[in-house]
DNA sequence: CACTCGTGGAG
DNA sequence: TCTCCAAGAGT
């Protein structure tokens, strides 16, 4: 055991681990260095806390940086047009936050004047705020003391008081051992700190617990099964679904469909696609269903995986005309991932 | 409250 | 190849 042992108490072990910060933490875009005294602007924090639920660093940070380029303040945001903030958020996942992003821009440009509520209660009254952002932009952007807790901070307190229970019904738990932490010292540093621990150190896989600045205070170290840590129930399997993405071109263009706005990639712009079902489709059912009649060539057939079922895509290609919005292929990047995909196969995979 | 909702990188 | 999973929110 250690000098500073397992008798590490909560103000100890709160500036260990804020030492820490103060000396590693990590140099992000969105991110004021720590302990500065400057306050990030609560645009970067709610912008750059959104683009990262369930959003690794590498993934949000080209994002946040176009973003912030193009939309400087939250009201030129606000007063962009829909299509072009769907586009720019293309490749991004889970469109619902793109959506609520502008009601929420637009709500704090609009009834707000541009400018973002300051306590966590009026945060979590907009759009796309849940617990977490709320929390979190409300320590980050104005240093309210706040019990800021993520999938990093749920897994460091699984470890540190050994949880036994699994996730997700450890939840609560798990919140309520965070706020027994938690002071009004610091709190965004200390809500950052917490997330950076558990982001580089404190890691779901291999931690790097000879690097911790509270492994002394850590209960699953002492065991030496730190890493089964935090227990979690199994998941369902992933079922597979069935579908066919029409690609249909005039020269240039290709024919795009904008998705109905809930659901499903909803709001994006994609391919004409069939429903997507748990039998394949046949080629004569795929050709039945076409959105025009064309001489449609089989272009193979595409995989992608979503969260909670796997894609297999078949892509039918012809010249044609059809009701749509044409675009150019340069333009292909505003499509979701999932037709980013079929569109290359259709073009230049002919089969 | 269980389910829906993307993506790409790591191991 | 396959599993896991990353700064969750809405319904």
């Amino acid at each position: 055991m250690t000098a500073k042992g397992n008798r590490m108490n909560a103000p100890a072990l709160r500036a260990a681990l804020l030492d820490w910060y103060d000396a590693h933490a990590r140099s992000l875009p969105w991110r004021a260095p720590p302990g500065a005294g400057k306050r990030t602007d609560p645009y970067f924090v709610w912008l750059s806390e959104v683009m990262l639920q369930q959003t690794t660093v590498p993934h949000a940070t080209p994002y946040f940086l176009a973003f912030t380029r193009r939309w400087p303040t939250v009201s030129d945001l606000a007063a962009e047009e829909d299509a072009e903030v769907m586009a720019a958020w293309a490749g991004l996942g889970y469109y619902a936050r793109a959506r609520n992003l502008l009601a929420c821009a637009r709500a704090v440009a609009g009834r707000r004047g541009g400018v973002f509520p300051d306590t966590e209660e009026g945060l979590l009254r907009l759009p796309g705020v849940g617990a977490y952002t709320a929390a979190a932009v409300a320590a980050i952007a104005f240093d309210r003391e706040a019990n800021v807790v993520d999938g990093n901070v749920e897994r460091v307190m699984a470890r540190l008081f050994a949880v036994e229970p699994p996730l997700p019904d450890s939840k609560p738990e798990l919140k309520r051992l965070a706020g027994s932490l938690a002071t009004a010292d610091r709190p965004g540093d200390w809500a950052q700190a917490l997330m950076d621990l558990g982001a580089t150190v404190c890691r779901p896989k291999a931690p790097l617990c000879d690097r911790c600045p509270i492994s002394g205070a850590c209960a699953a170290y002492a065991r030496g099964d730190q890493e089964t840590f935090p227990r979690k129930t199994k998941k369902a399997e992933r079922p597979r679904r069935h579908g066919v993405a029409w690609l249909l071109t005039d020269g240039d263009r290709v024919a795009l469909v904008r998705r109905p706005p809930k659901g499903l990639l909803g709001g994006m712009l994609g391919l004409p696609t069939s429903d997507w079902r748990a039998a394949p489709w046949t080629d004569a059912e795929a050709l039945a269903a076409a959105p025009t009649v064309a001489a449609w060539r089989d272009a193979g057939e595409i995989e992608h995986v979503f969260t909670h079922f796997a894609l297999t895509l078949r892509v039918f290609r012809a010249e044609g005309a059809m009701a749509a919005e044409w675009t150019p292929r340069a333009g292909l990047e505003a499509l979701p991932s999932v037709f980013l995909k079929a569109a290359k196969a259709g073009l230049t995979r002919l089969v």
